[in-house]
DNA sequence: CACCATACTGACACCGGTGTGTTTTTGAGG
DNA sequence: CCTCAAAAACACACCGGTGTCAGTATGGTG
């Protein structure tokens, strides 16, 4: 006698074929301890014989928890999104948990509702978020209403550090505009990021803790605001690149901004870096592949998403690991002495 | 008397509440025709009022499918993915459909196995494989062994139609490759993806066709293999550019090996356009951010993946959809006449 | 050798939905 | 007013696991 029907094997099938009761199967695949030897060699003899695999439906619905993480992003950039979604999957492999992914569109104005949908339909165990929709504390509250746990990635330290993974962006600027003071610069421009993203914000303290560090006063004339879009990098440049006397170089708050700056820059006969030096922020993979390659501030994303993944499905140990990551800076060759 | 315990409402205390059976809700859920419209309505207001949700996981369970759907790939391309995704996304938003992401390694050698545990573990509705990976029949016949429907998209008729969704690719660069002859270009050079890819091989067979039907005969020389990395290319690049005579343009069978090849060129102090022309592949993020912005084709890769899915889910609404997309030619600035 | 704590194991209800077969209600026709 | 088929609703088992608590060996004690 094999298995009853064709399907899968279930725990009933491991039970009869090694008689015990499936409860003592349960046992065996949750490696209770209060079992005996000679059964679980048994058991696992039929498991392994059968290929039984515990559906995990059942699993969930007796359990009241599923083992699906959520991922709720909108996509920023996709070299990052997909950073996070290699982070979360070297803490998760190995384990029963799977990752459900779910990009919103943080202008439209049912996003919440979308969000809360999303968990009331799908019952994750619990879901990450990401910059810069993670700012919101909107979805964080939604979660808790709903009983799902959650842990968000930023800039800045927004909650208790069990819902928390931070980067240190704006120390991390400080130290990038540093070198450029380092190397000699004095007039230096600063793509901003959006307004009303706590990264840009940070970003921009940095900017100025630097300059304030060189007693350098800042130039409201050589700062300008982008949207984190290639677009607005250009823009930005162009804007920056007509005031007198011209900047010699010019921080960008991430690399697609400083890609359009020097774009802007090309456009406009300059060579980088001998007339004009550029620095980004993030090392996506555009960074490396530009011409010249782009000197910028390394975001340890996959780090942060790990550790961010490790918070949801292992609260015990993450609680001794960091969540606070430094950034660091990549020298390329988009920088120059003045 | 509300709900019982403090836990979300289940389908008995809609049915309690709304003096029914459990049946008659699960009818109400189901739109099933076969229901009084009176109780249909008495009962869609108690839910309504409970905001009750079916639970997924007993769905799932009495069901025996779930509406999860995997995305696997070995992550050629994050801008490639993340498009995937959104086109996934785009077709089953609205749905009760989520999407679970498992990246693999191809070089591992228990990929097969991998992906077998995580499909025989998360008993998944359904997949969709990305080339490269899916070029392997293996994982096709994985799926088939254990039940799992499954769509790949690849460069070639690799399967009945109701499993594969096809991009043109010996078409497509047939036609690039055609535009840079139009344009005066008889010396050009070719940098192939990997030996194995299916996509690389079409690509080559492409490039062979527009030669022959200009009468140029092609020359082993100006025609050098890369992984679809921007290093790759650039070792290409380096390869090419050292013949004499030196090539007027070059096809990189994908935008990273066209960027690599634009960084050498920059480091022999040619120009581009003006002195060699370059046209990619892809239409990735990359293509318009480097300068010159690359001319390249454009692979609908978002549509296609949008396709792949209603095939899964939806096999019916599928067959009256096309299963075979062209890319168009994008042009930008990066080639020149001769 | 009876007794009892300890270590295992089992029976059964339950998680929250859906399928099946049966019963009740409804309403048109005689 | 009764009959009876069609329509609507129900009861109950079932999907494949886990929790609870009771039952059965086992072996050390008095």
């Amino acid at each position: 006698m094999k298995i009853k029907r064709d399907g899968k094997p279930t725990i009933n099938d491991v039970a009869r074929l090694s008689g015990v009761s499936k409860k003592t199967v349960s046992r065996v695949i949750n490696r209770s301890p209060l079992l005996n030897e000679a059964t679980r060699e048994k058991v696992e003899a039929v498991i392994a014989d059968l290929g039984y695999v515990p559906n995990p439906q059942a699993r969930a619905l007796a359990l009241r928890r599923n083992f699906l993480i959520g991922l709720i992003h909108d996509n920023p950039n996709a070299q990052m999104v997909l950073g996070v979604q290699e982070g979360i999957l070297s803490a998760i492999r190995e384990t029963e948990f799977a990752l459900v992914v779910r990009p919103v569109n943080r202008r439209s104005p049912t996003m919440r509702e979308d969000v809360r949908a999303f968990l009331e339909q799908q019952r994750l165990y619990g879901v990450l978020i990401l910059p810069p929709i993670s700012e919101n504390d909107d979805l964080a509250a939604v979660c808790d209403e709903l009983g799902v746990s959650w842990v968000r990635m930023g800039s800045a330290q927004l909650d208790a550090e069990e819902h928390m993974v931070t980067s240190n962006d704006r120390e991390a600027v400080a130290k990038a505009v540093a070198y450029l003071i380092g190397r000699g610069h004095r007039r230096i421009g600063f793509v901003a990021g959006p307004e009303g993203f706590r990264s840009a914000a940070e970003r921009a303290l940095g900017y100025g803790d630097a300059l304030a560090s060189a007693a350098i006063t800042a130039d409201p004339a050589i700062m300008a605001e982008g949207n984190y879009t290639f677009e607005s990098g250009h823009a930005a440049g162009e804007k920056l690149l007509a005031t007198t006397p011209r900047p010699t170089a010019i921080f960008a708050s991430n690399d697609e901004m400083a890609a359009g700056v020097l774009h802007a820059a090309r456009e406009q006969g300059l060579s980088v870096p001998e007339d004009l030096s550029i620095v980004g922020f993030d090392d996506t993979a555009i960074a490396a592949h530009i011409w010249p390659p782009l000197t910028t501030v390394r975001w340890p994303i996959q780090a942060m998403a790990r550790a961010a993944a490790i918070k949801l499905i292992d609260p015990a140990t993450a609680r001794r690991e960091p969540s606070l990551f430094l950034s660091d800076l990549i020298e390329r060759a988009s920088v120059n002495d003045v």
